[in-house]
DNA sequence: ATACGTGTATTATGACGCATAGTACACCAA
DNA sequence: TTGGTGTACTATGCGTCATAATACACGTAT
């Protein structure tokens, strides 16, 4: 019972992969502000990982404020983190860089780029 | 005389480093088509890093068709490969889709994002 | 109080990738 | 011939990853 799902593969990480389906489950609204995170043990049972893995999931996400831990309780997910605008395009900057270089590597134009980026967009969920 | 740069960093393996860099200046136009591209040993001795590793990054290049080889002589730029537009789009999904899912979790909205894809679209060379 | 489930910390181990080092070969040009 | 190209192979030290097995402080429910 887990509000997400991993299509384990190999080239990254185990955590890693983990850690981006549950940023996705989160950012697209699978999963609201407040609602209960999986708990580590659950995690690795389900998942079939180890538990050291699923904390270390639990670790990253809460470093980036996508969790907040209730000691002896548990994670729910948290709210949206404040932040200049500025700051955060800040953040982005190397991927947003990377992928630019990647659709020029493949003959691809700024304008379908763009559709691609607003294309997924909408199928994480329309708002925000 | 190597026409890019690398800032060593952890966090990535030291090919992919150099590889980026390199697909970086291809792509920006730093290097033209048919210029003659760095050999292994130049890269390894002007970059201070192990032949093998320099080799690995002709290959992956090479692979990516933004190289060619001419046996004995040296590597070139390639020019722009073909492809149909949908597969383009399609390679491109994965880090499309990561790019989407970082910029909602830094809080940012879908103009904020498309104006920095921009940005570093004309940044890396305006044309295109 | 007892039992159970939280997150967290620690140590250890095997597997794998990375970067290095060294050597060797087929190819082409001056 | 000499020197520079890409390429191939073996080997080694190092770090990360994932695993395993405990252990502790905390809070809830019985």
């Amino acid at each position: 019972m887990i509000p997400f799902r991993v299509a384990f593969e190999p080239g990254s990480a185990l955590h890693e992969q983990v850690l981006y389906a549950a940023r996705k489950a989160i950012v697209g609204g699978k999963l609201a502000a407040g609602d209960a995170f999986p708990s580590v043990r659950t995690l690795a049972r389900e998942l079939k990982i180890n538990p050291n893995t699923a904390h270390k999931v639990v670790e990253r996400l809460t470093a980036e404020g996508l969790l907040e831990v209730m000691p002896g309780i548990g994670c729910v997910v948290a709210k949206a983190a404040a932040g200049s605008r500025s700051e955060k395009k800040r953040l982005l900057d190397r991927e947003v860089e990377a992928l630019v270089v990647e659709a020029r590597r493949l003959g691809l134009g700024l304008e379908e780029l763009q559709g691609a980026v607003e294309e997924h967009w909408m199928t994480l969920g329309g708002r925000k």
